[in-house]
DNA sequence: CACAAATATACGGATTCCCATATATACGTT
DNA sequence: AACGTATATATGGGAATCCGTATATTTGTG
């Protein structure tokens, strides 16, 4: 992972805003993010394509939902990255948690594995 | 200070290198920045000025030279976020390390206050 | 097989970013 | 004051980035 290609993952608001709600949440789905950014649908499939591609992030789909979570392959130092600043950022997401708490008709998750 | 923000400061090259080598020697003036990294001056000067103004870097004039250092208003999550990186990204200033070290006629220091 | 929901991609346009070059400014020395 | 060194800034051009809209793809359901 290189690092300034990594830090250009975080440098934008909605990919910086979707991180963090993913690693509160553990694994959100594209329309849960789109909820809770209240952002077009394909703003946010975007970004998580880019993350995805950069390695940041993986996916998994169930059904009819695709949800991302942190690329476990991740190297430490960047996870740190991230848990550093979702710990001192909180506000960043206060809003779109508050959005997503109160979305209505949230997909189930089933294990990964059944 | 804006995660975002921040994150867009170590999102170049050239800044990143520059963080990380000020990071490791305490201080250093653009001309040493300069040499370490074999880049025109203006290029450095941009990129440490651009620094300097969202609040990473502040800078000290010593008769002709200008040394960089950490803001140390700079918030610890920042603070951390770089050091973090710096711990397993060695190898990212590795030549320009050894270039500064094989440097004639680095300026010499004074502190800050006599 | 039609249809709706969720997601992904393609396309242009607007903005931002980065650069090299040229020039200006600040300081020290003579 | 004149000159050399170190640093900063201005300018213009090219590349990368981001966005909204339109459209394609995939999946589940009737």
């Amino acid at each position: 992972m290189n690092p300034t290609a990594f830090f250009k993952s975080l440098a934008d608001e909605t990919r910086l805003q979707s991180l963090l709600l993913i690693l509160h949440e553990g694994e959100l789905c594209v329309c849960e993010l789109t909820a809770a950014l209240q952002e077009h649908q394909p703003k946010i499939s975007r970004h998580l394509a880019q993350l995805k591609k950069t390695g940041v992030l993986s996916d998994r789909r169930q059904g009819q939902w695709v949800f991302y979570r942190l690329d476990p392959q991740l190297p430490d130092w960047a996870a740190q990255v991230l848990h550093t600043t979702a710990a001192d950022n909180g506000a960043v997401i206060e809003d779109a948690m508050n959005r997503l708490r109160h979305m209505g008709e949230r997909p189930e998750r089933t294990r990964a594995c059944c």
